[in-house]
RNA sequence: GCCCGGAUGGCGAAAUUGGUACACGCACAACACUUAAAAUGUUGCGACCGUAAGGUCAUGUGGGUUCGAGUCCCACUCCGGGCACCA
């Protein structure tokens, strides 16, 4: 209606969990339960009323469209951003079968309660962390709602710090055999460190093994620690480890010989899985420290002498690096905290102990599902040439291979023009027993041909996470049956980058970032045009959840679902649309309240009631234009589409209410008709109807131009000033506009509400608004 | 535990940058219409004191800054989202 073209899409994206646990317990292929359910959300969303562009539906589980899916894979692999690690998954020893972080519920596997293990597997992963910093930096260049940034920087986790080399003997032989590296952000408080922590995965532990006394007793811990997330590692209150009995480090900042102790709340996934423990000024450090009764090191001092007094009982750790002095630091002693992290990595890099680094909490992506229902990964393990690979070792750079080969010997992609690498039927759906995906049962289907070389090999069999279908959507709506590529260059350059991209906020960390990493990848190796920019969404919303009635989540289990086709045949699709938008602000979760949507319905009614007076009268009623009601239609005009465009909702309906209440008075036609205008987004059925059949328009109301509204209109002659004395509101007084703070003042003092408690003898100041407020302090 | 939000009448909520707290709607009550009910319309509706005029207190709790705080600062409580294999 503003006169722009609107790329509004809708599609399906069907791969994943539950279609196939749905297929698991039902045997129904998943493929047909996402085609029925797609014609059912079809029927939904097209009875609600909203405007998609229903010729560019795209479904992420088609042939046609994962073909592209699997392209971008073997593109990242070919760039050398996929390769193959041991990475633990969740397994169930009695279901024999790996399971999701949601599958399992405090330790225990959601279906036989039996507790679950890690169980290391070679997984495919992607280098998500090669594109950490721009992650960060191109976020400056983005209409993101703060909160969602924030989210974003924080969870890719930039920390500036250093690597410091802890030296590591045993204690019988005093022989330097091995060392520690820890990452850290404090290495000022590098005196402080008493003891050093490493996660119970920490390699030391196996290669130290023939030396550390107290074997038995770290392998049962390293054994316990197996079996927790790491969430519940980090999320106990209470901190456990054990001390490896054996061997000490020695802190390089003074030779002091250090216990190392293993305990779960040190992760393998950040850092370098180790740490040096300052208790003394970190909280987590300090809670350790005094369980096991080890030595708390103040190297850090308040500056502030009320503050140092305050902090001498050492009941908690000393954080606040802002507003330290060194102390028990060498050389470093009386300097600030702040300035000696600068001067202590000079030291560390001179000593070659230690140098500075950058540290992201971001970790690469683990891309492997052992499912049945996702995209193949369409590689195929080949024997032979893995051992070609070997043979030639240094002269591959200069080789045909690709360095994603180069990188995973033996593993060799299929040739593009084989494209898509189709799901085969199963008619099994559950994983094997041995962890893998069901695909590698089918003999017919796991041995192939080497594409490179013509040897017997083997597929893949694990299958893409459902992520990698909505990594790149967007470009497919811009050209949805493209058969050459993603999507037409030309029309992506007309189209992209998103204009708006509204989303829940619970995938701010995961799809938001994942998409927009997969789309600088695109960038990069110029399957998007250079033109479109480095971003795919320019500005980003969040919308909150509908709860039940209750404010619990809807679900079936809890039987508080609102199906909205009731709500439709009930009330009619213009009320719930309505209702919806009423029921509060945009971003915030609401709970659906039946009552109050007849409020709405009221609303609507009282509408269409007066719209037929127009056409009982055959259009001959007529009433004159009301200055004031004008120029509430005018505020209203400007009202609505100021919220519209900032997602307020709730208050432009508000808005239109409040306009209502005095228009379906009195209004003339043609104030009638800008309303209907105004209300034709939030309710299109009855406006439209409205429109056409009872005011007879030819065109449709969603022809019409946008109304723009009069500021001469909107301007008051008059405002109401508020008095207040000493900061309370004491009376409100009607001025004409613009009256100045000196007869202001002359004014309000004629008033007698105001004499009672101000005079022109006892007033200290005044504090004057224009056309708004008016504050006199008395003595 | 860590990161990000939120808390305002009986209820959903409003208050564009610190400037009239509770707009709009629901529920409730009274009245009108009706034989009656529903629907509709009109009026009232934060708490306390007061016939009223008016006053005092109120935006999760406790402090602070300010002429003035729902809004800013500090400390805390409770609730929601995320924590990498739900998507």
């Amino acid at each position: 209606m503003e006169g722009f073209e609107v790329l509004y899409p809708m599609g399906f994206d069907a791969f994943g969990l539950p279609a196939e646990n749905y297929a698991i317990k039902t045997g129904i292929h998943p493929s047909i339960v996402v085609k029925k359910n797609i014609k059912n959300f079809t029927r939904q969303m097209k009875s609600i009323g909203f405007s998609f562009d229903w010729d560019r539906v795209i479904s992420t589980t088609d042939e046609n469209y994962y073909k592209w899916t699997q392209w971008i894979f073997l593109k990242m692999f070919e760039n050398g951003l996929a390769y193959k690690a041991k990475i633990p998954i969740n397994w169930c020893p009695k279901c024999k079968i790996g399971l999701a972080n949601e599958e399992v519920v405090a330790g225990k596997c959601e279906r036989c309660a039996s507790s679950v293990e890690k169980k290391e597997k070679e997984q495919w992963l992607l280098k998500i962390t090669k594109y950490a910093q721009r992650l960060i930096d191109d976020l400056d260049s983005v209409d993101y709602i703060e909160r969602v940034k924030t989210m974003q920087k924080n969870w890719i986790g930039r920390s500036d710090g250093a690597l410091i080399k802890f030296k590591i003997q045993s204690e019988k032989l005093k022989v330097n055999e091995d060392f520690l590296e820890v990452f850290t952000t404090r290495p000022d408080t590098l005196f402080g460190a008493t003891f050093m922590v490493i996660a119970p995965e920490h390699v030391l532990i196996r290669n130290q093994e023939s030396v550390i006394s107290n074997r038995e007793e770290v392998k049962k811990y390293v054994e316990m620690a197996k079996g927790k997330s790491d969430l519940e590692r980090t999320e106990s209150k209470e901190k456990t480890g054990v001390e490896i009995k054996g061997i000490k480090a020695v802190n390089p900042a003074n030779g002091k010989e250090i216990p190392i102790f293993t305990a779960d709340y040190v992760l393998t996934g950040y850092g370098t899985g180790a740490i040096m423990a300052v208790p003394a000024h970190d909280q987590r450090d300090f809670d350790f420290a005094k369980k096991y009764n080890l030595p708390i090191v103040r190297v850090i001092q308040p500056e502030n002498q009320e503050l140092r007094i305050k902090n001498q009982g050492l009941e908690k750790a000393f954080e606040d690096i802002e507003n330290g002095i060194m102390v028990h630091s060498g050389q470093f002693d009386g300097m600030q905290a702040l300035e000696c992290i600068k001067k202590i990595t000079l030291w560390l890099v001179e000593k070659k102990i230690g140098r500075p680094e950058v540290n992201y909490k971001l970790r690469d992506w683990v891309f492997s599902r052992q499912h049945y229902w996702g995209e193949p990964i369409p590689l195929i393990f080949c024997d032979s040439c893995k051992k070609l690979m070997e043979s030639l070792k240094f002269k591959v750079q200069s080789s045909k291979f690709s360095e994603g080969e180069i990188l995973n010997p033996g593993w060799v992609p299929i040739p593009e023009d084989k494209l898509p690498l189709t799901l085969p039927n199963v008619k099994k759906y559950e994983p094997t027993d041995t962890g893998e995906s069901p695909l590698s049962k089918i003999d017919s289907w796991v041995n192939t041909k080497c594409p490179r070389c013509n040897s017997p090999a083997k597929r893949e069999t694990d299958v893409m996470p459902n992520w990698a279908g909505s990594d790149w959507y967007y470009l497919r709506y811009c050209n949805p049956n493209n058969n050459q590529c993603l999507a037409d260059p030309e029309k992506l350059k007309y189209w992209m980058p998103v204009d708006w991209y509204n989303g829940g906020l619970e995938h701010t960390t995961l799809h938001l970032l994942y998409s927009r990493f997969v789309y600088k990848f695109l960038w990069d190796i110029g399957a998007v045009p250079k033109e479109i920019g480095s971003e795919p969404y320019k500005k980003r919303t969040s919308h909150g959840m509908i709860l039940g009635e209750g404010g619990e989540k809807m679900s079936k289990s809890r039987g508080n679902v609102v199906n909205p086709d009731d709500v439709i045949e009930e009330f009619g699709a213009d009320v719930l649309r309505m209702y919806e938008m009423f029921i509060g602000p945009f971003n915030q979760a609401a709970s659906w309240d039946t009552k109050s949507i007849l409020g709405i319905k009221r609303f609507l009614d009282r509408v269409w009631l007066y719209s037929n007076k127009f056409k009982v009268q055959n259009s001959k009623f007529k009433i004159k234009e009301d200055v004031n009601v004008l120029k509430l239609l005018h505020q209203t005009i400007k009202k609505v589409s100021v919220d519209i465009e900032s997602m307020g909702f709730n208050t432009a309906v508000s808005a239109l209410m409040i306009l209502s209440n005095e228009l379906l008075n009195s209004a003339d036609q043609k104030s009638f008709e800008t309303f209907l205008i105004l209300l034709s987004p939030f309710a299109p059925h009855i406006t439209e109807e409205i429109w056409r059949e009872v005011l007879g328009h030819k065109k449709s109301i969603f022809k019409e131009a946008w109304p723009k509204f009069d500021p001469n209109l909107i301007i008051s002659k008059e405002a109401q000033i508020v008095i207040q004395v000493n900061g309370k509101v004491r009376d409100k007084i009607i001025m004409p506009a613009g009256t100045d703070e000196l007869s202001a003042v002359q004014i309000a003092l004629l008033s007698e509400k105001i004499q009672k408690f101000a005079s022109k003898e006892n007033i200290i100041k005044t504090i004057h608004i224009k056309d708004k407020l008016l504050n006199i302090v008395v003595k």
